[in-house]
This record gives structure tokens, C-alpha cells and sequence, in this order.
RNA sequence: GGCCCCGUCGUCUAGCCUGGUCCAGGACACCACCCUUUCACGGUGGUGACGAGGGUUCGAAUCCCUCCGGGGUCACCA
């Protein structure tokens, strides 16, 4: 049986042989009343969409305590300690996305940003801090603190310094697996276990490069989970793991199990992708023993095991995990497709066929490829031609999975490359909202039913506080299906009223597509306010608005027409269409008013003088398809009223003016 | 390959713990029809699943076992 979480936190279990738990400070005052959760992020790029959701659940499990009237904290911590990938810009890109979403954080690094929506009418707010006095939240800043661990854990012989290259390590792990065998660690002969080894302790404080390793349990771990039930680590599946890189900085594992020690984490809520580690983890855990130093000045105050609950992983539609390395795969597979294509269409290998045509070596066309990415990518050439070259190079034959690599030859081949963080999905028009409630779906479910019987699946931030339970998160992995995403945020989107809707129009229009908003207001300052109930039905995103207006995006002069549909709609039947249009044209330009009610009302009155009449009512067909070639290019458009009244009557009868003449 | 986790429509899932009300409900997608000045929106209806095989039981999607399938993980990355 699962226990749920309110039971576990209540009552959390001692199992038999761990030591029960010792009162020290923070545990007399707040008793078992202080839930903290956290989101530890790794600050080597954009958030990625099962990242969000962690945060959500972790968030949701704090902000449900509260409403439960314990003392619930979701809190953030940078796990920075890859000194070679970690940036701070990447750190405040993931918080600044977090914001985003609406997802804030009571306990971890400051940041100033404007709430969920992105709307810039609200007033910016602080995000995290350091109530409890357990920072700093990066780990790189940390680094004295793991290293007295490191130190009390090496004396206490549960850690020793191990002195192997990874060159000899990568050696026996080859001959391992070509003797197809389980590669493990093995503990070097002079370890003993419970021993502090003062002879590699003292070569290690001499400066002899080293790691230092943690000394595995002999027997079982379990881990219980609050999401799957208990889970049995057989003894000798552990090896006596790296828990100090050589360049001092502590490993993951370690990092980890310290900080949410120390920072009182009571509840970790993390992706099944971390399940093999967390019996590393609890045998630390069983291992550690406070410092004085951190227990205001009392000894022998050991670790505590957190609350595990371990959510399912978000898969692709095919069923892998779903990943950052997703873009590059795209992006591989296009590059080569194309060459596909072209050497079937060309009969004869590519790069031959274009050395031959543009007399160009195979590392001449290579530059040649990479001068262009350079350029679209580099405008300023911090890197050199041949970084990019090797770059390329690596790429194309499947060594690198460089997003940066992937972007431009999306951009440069104008393919698009699929959402997978959620700045993708941000600048492709979703709504924060829709992200929340969307990835909330993945792996949980309120399991409630609406008054038709339906399940209840649109939900905002509150509701999920509210409803949030472990005890409903899903075991088995999900599939990011993007048509359900993109159906709920169509709907988000016509459901949103026009004011709010132009708000944020105007908003993303403004970030991501800056030129097309110039145009719309060059029309007119009410432009996006009229076009609004027109487009909200024709948009899934925000990026879809532009399809539907792009025939006002283009100037009068700019746009085209498409043969087919003026051969249907104007020149049919010895140009009736046309003739239509030329005097209706006459109509409009003696219209007093110029807006779309009225435009539309002298659409069905011409039609109707027409004698267009059925026993339905007025068909303003036969004009209006004509028309909307003749103002749009093509015979598809958003309706006449809004589409005319944005353009203006000077405008509209310019293009009526064109369409005719071009016949 | 070792270890671990998981397995209800194509997808997300409700139901499973507390067997019968389930010849399995909802949503997205798909199909058909209706609405319609185009494209959309919307409305109505439909196709569609308990991975397989054994048990237990009067009765199993629900309990047990085996098999099969999928995924995760095996770094001085987090």
C-alpha cells in the first residue's frame, strides 16, 4: 500500500534498523510541521519541460502544506558544481523561466521579474530569499561545506582518496564490457572499511591529484518511495562511488545529499530518471553525521532520510525519453534526408555533384556552409571558421549534440526543430498557463469529475495547490502529446477576452516578433483590438495569428495573387466575379462609416440588391470570395467586416484597384 | 548485458488499493454529418483499449504467478 503523503509526513516511518530520528534545533521548533521541497536545477541551459514539471509538483506539494496550515516551502537550489557547462546566465534564463510560468520559490536566489503572464502592466515582484538562513543557494559556493564533510566522512573510514587516472578507470571499464561483464568499481586492498586511511589521506593533502570515493554499504538499502512503494537495492550492485571531483568540486550525489540536509529538504519529488541514485544517496545519508558546526554546537546528530516520491519520465511520441538531444536529432535527420533527396534527384553522391559544379573541395563546401551559419550565428566571429568547421563537422557525424549547431541549420534551412524547453515553447506562442496545466496532466490527475460526468482537466496554479496529492501521481511514463497541447491552447486562447487577449498579443508580438507589430500599428492604434475576435478562433498559438493576418501584414503592393483562386472567384463565368467587385467597390467608397459592422452590412445589402437571396437568408458569397482575392491574394482570409475595416477604406480600394488590373 | 521501474483506446488518463453498478468513462487526435461568405470556431454522432497465458473466485481491468513488451540507470554530468 501507497501511503499518501499526508500520512507519511505525519507518521513517517522508521524502518527497522535506521536510527530514529534525533531532536535538534529546527526540529523541536517546527516540528513536523516545516514541508520543504526543492528544485535543483543544473545551470547548463534553458529549462527543459520535465524540469517544469518537477518544479510544479514540488511547488504544488509546498504551496498544498500551507493551505493545510503547516509550514510549506518550495525552494530552489543551482546545482552549479560543473565547473565547465554551469554559466550564471543560464541560471538566471531557468529562474526567469520559472517566473514565467508562475512558478515562484519562498527559500533560494533572489530574482526581480514580472508575474505569469508576461504582462507588463503588473508591478515586477521579488522572487526567493533566505528566510531560514540556509543559503547560499549555489553550490559552487558552498564548496567549504562539502569538503569538512568529505573530511569527517574520510577520518570516520566511510571515504577515501582514490589516486587511478581516468585513462586506467576507462581501461578496465573496456575490458569489462568486452568481457561482457558488469563494470564495478573495484575498492583498491588497503581500504578497510570503518578505518581512516591516513596514508592516502596524507598523499592526498601533499597535493597528489585524486578523487575521493565513498565506501558502499555492505548490506540492502531500500528506498521508500512514496509513488512506487519500496524499492530493494540488492548488497553489491553499489560501488564505492565518486563523491569529489579532482578539481575539488563535489559530485552530484554528494552535493546533494549535504544541501538538502542542511538546507531541511523534507520531501524530494523528482523524475524516475534519479531512482538508480537514490540508494546512493540514503547509504550517504545512513553515513553522515551533522557537524557541530551545524547543529549549533552538539555532536552525533546524524542525516536524515527526506520523503522520496519519484514521478514518472516525460517521453517522447515514439517513447524516449524526451531530451534537449531531441533538436540535434532533427536537425541530423534533415541534414541528411536533404542529402538523400538531392542525391536520388541528382543520381550521383551530393558532395561529389557540388564539388564538381562549384569546383570547391569537400572542406571548401564545409566552409562555405559554416560561413553562413557563422555569420547568422557569430555576427561579431568570436569563433574562428575552423571551430565551426570541427563543430559542423562533429555534428553532422553524430559526435555532438550541440543545440547551438542544431538552431542554426534549422534557421539556416528553415525547418522548425520541436519544443523541448520552455523558452521553445514560450517563443512558439504558448500560454504559461497552458504549459502549467498541460505538463500538471503528465502524471497527475485530480481524478475528479465535472457536473457532466467529465473529467476535470483544465485547471490554473490554485487549483492544482489545492488538489495537489502524491498519492494521485502516475508510475507508468508519458507521452508529450503536442496535438493535445495545442488544442488546449487553442482553446485558452478564444476563451481569453479580447482586451486581455490583445494585451498579450501585443506582448509576444512585441518579443518575438517586432516588425510585424510596427506594421499593424502603422494601420492604425486600434488594429490588433479589431483583429482580435477574428483571429482568437484561428489561432493555436500566438505564432498562428500571423497566418491569418498576413494579409495585412503585407503592403497593398506586396502581396500576391494566386492564379488559381483569381481564375476561380473573378474571371469564372466571363468575369463575374470581377464585375461584382468593381461595383461593389463603388459601394464601399461611399461608405460613411469605416468599421466592421458596417462593412459587413453593406456586404449583405449589395448582396441582397444582387437578388444573392435563399431560403436560408442572404448568400454574400458570390461577392465576398471575389473581394477577399482581390484584398487578400488568396480566397482564404479571416471575415470581410474586420478584415476591410483593418485595412482602411484607402487601402481596400487600392487593392481592389491592383486585383482588377492585374486580370 | 546487470540492476530497477512500469504496462487501460493512437496519445493523456478515470476505474484497480476496498473484485460484481465497466460488453470499461472522459479528453486530444481521427472519421461522418450539421452550421457557414473562405479558412477556422462551434454542434451532433461514430471508430477505438483492459499486453499474453495461467490461476484464485459464483464473478477479475481490479487479487496472485509466469511470460512478453516498454522505459530508466549503470561517469571525476546533473
Amino acid at each position: 500500500m501507497r501511503p499518501s503523503d499526508v500520512s507519511t509526513l505525519r507518521t513517517r516511518p522508521t524502518p527497522a534498523g535506521e536510527q530514529p530520528p534525533v531532536p535538534y534545533t529546527r526540529r523541536t521548533m517546527a516540528a513536523q510541521d516545516l514541508v520543504v521541497t526543492r528544485f535543483a536545477p543544473s545551470p547548463t541551459g534553458h529549462l527543459h519541460i520535465g524540469g517544469a514539471r518537477s518544479a510544479l509538483f514540488c511547488w504544488a506539494f509546498a504551496a498544498r502544506a500551507r493551505l493545510d496550515g503547516r509550514d510549506g516551502r518550495f525552494m530552489i537550489r543551482i546545482e552549479d558544481t560543473d565547473q565547465a557547462r554551469s554559466s550564471e546566465e543560464s541560471a538566471r534564463g531557468i529562474l526567469d523561466d520559472l517566473a514565467w510560468l508562475g512558478i515562484t520559490w519562498e527559500d533560494g536566489p533572489v530574482l526581480k521579474s514580472t508575474p505569469a503572464s508576461g504582462d507588463a502592466n503588473q508591478e515586477t515582484r521579488t522572487i526567493g530569499g533566505d528566510s531560514r538562513g540556509v543559503g547560499p543557494y549555489f553550490q559552487a559556493q558552498r564548496v567549504a561545506i562539502y569538503n569538512a564533510y568529505v573530511e569527517s566522512l574520510v577520518k570516520a573510514g566511510r571515504a577515501y582518496p582514490a589516486f587511478e587516472t581516468t585513462e586506467e578507470l576507462e581501461a578496465r571499464r573496456k575490458a569489462a564490457v568486452a568481457a561482457k561483464q558488469t563494470y564495478r568499481y573495484e575498492r583498491p586492498a588497503d581500504v578497510q572499511p570503518g578505518v581512516f586511511n591516513e596514508a592516502r589521506w596524507s598523499r592526498a593533502l601533499a597535493g597528489e591529484r585524486h578523487v575521493v570515493r565513498f565506501v558502499a554499504p555492505p548490506g540492502d538499502i531500500v528506498v521508500h518511495d512514496s509513488i512506487l512503494g519500496d524499492v530493494r537495492i540488492a548488497p553489491g550492485e553499489l560501488d564505492d562511488l565518486v563523491i569529489r571531483k579532482a578539481d575539488g568540486f563535489p559530485t552530484y550525489h554528494f552535493a546533494v545529499v549535504i544541501d538538502d540536509e542542511l538546507m531541511g529538504v523534507t520531501h524530494v519529488l523528482r523524475a524516475q530518471e534519479h531512482l538508480a541514485n537514490t540508494p546512493r544517496h540514503v547509504a550517504m545519508q545512513q553515513a553522515l553525521v551533522r557537524l557541530p558546526e551545524h547543529t549549533g554546537g552538539r555532536s552525533g546528530v546524524p542525516f536524515r532520510t527526506p520523503v522520496y516520491g519519484h514521478m514518472p519520465v516525460i517521453c517522447n511520441m515514439d517513447g524516449s525519453k524526451m531530451s534537449k538531444r531531441d533538436k540535434a536529432k532533427i536537425a541530423r535527420k534533415f541534414l541528411r534526408d536533404a542529402i538523400d533527396v538531392i542525391q536520388k534527384g541528382a543520381k550521383q553522391p551530393l558532395i561529389p555533384h557540388l564539388q564538381k559544379i562549384t569546383g570547391m573541395s569537400r572542406d571548401q563546401l564545409f566552409r562555405a556552409i559554416v560561413a553562413v551559419l557563422d555569420v547568422q550565428q557569430d555576427p561579431v566571429r568570436t569563433t574562428s571558421i575552423d571551430d565551426r568547421l570541427s563543430q559542423l563537422l562533429m555534428f553532422e557525424i553524430g559526435d555532438s549534440d550541440s543545440i547551438e549547431v542544431a538552431s542554426a541549420i534549422a534557421e539556416y534551412f528553415a525547418i522548425s526543430l520541436p519544443e523541448i524547453e520552455i523558452w521553445d515553447f514560450r517563443k512558439s506562442g504558448y500560454l504559461p498557463e497552458v504549459i502549467i496545466n498541460f505538463i500538471a496532466l503528465l502524471g497527475w490527475n485530480p481524478g475528479m469529475k465535472d457536473a457532466a460526468g467529465k473529467d476535470v482537466e483544465k485547471f490554473d496554479l490554485p487549483f492544482i495547490a489545492e488538489h495537489f496529492s502524491l498519492d494521485r501521481v502516475g508510475k507508468s511514463s508519458a507521452k508529450f502529446d503536442r496535438a493535445k497541447l495545442l488544442s488546449f491552447n487553442g482553446d485558452a486562447i478564444a476563451a481569453m477576452p479580447d482586451d486581455e487577449f490583445v494585451r498579450r498579443w501585443r506582448q509576444w508580438l512585441s518579443d518575438y516578433e517586432p516588425a510585424a507589430l510596427a506594421r499593424l500599428d502603422s494601420l492604425g492604434e486600434s488594429t490588433l483590438k479589431t483583429l482580435a475576435p477574428a483571429v482568437k478562433p484561428r489561432a493555436k498559438t500566438l505564432r498562428d495569428t500571423l497566418k491569418p493576418i498576413a494579409f495585412a501584414l503585407a503592403t497593398d503592393e506586396g502581396y500576391q495573387f494566386d492564379t488559381a483562386a483569381l481564375e476561380k472567384n473573378l474571371k469564372a463565368n466571363g468575369g463575374a466575379g470581377a464585375a461584382l467587385v468593381r461595383e461593389f467597390r463603388g459601394v464601399l467608397a461611399a461608405l460613411a462609416t469605416w468599421d466592421a459592422p458596417a462593412v459587413h452590412t453593406a456586404l449583405e445589402e449589395f448582396a441582397k440588391s444582387k437578388g444573392f437571396v435563399t431560403e436560408k437568408g442572404v448568400n454574400v458569397g458570390p461577392v465576398a470570395q471575389p473581394l477577399r482575392v482581390a484584398i487578400a491574394g488568396v480566397a482564404v482570409s479571416p471575415p470581410l467586416g474586420e478584415s476591410l475595416a483593418v485595412l482602411g477604406k484607402q487601402s481596400t480600394l487600392a487593392r481592389i484597384d491592383r486585383c482588377l488590373l492585374a486580370l
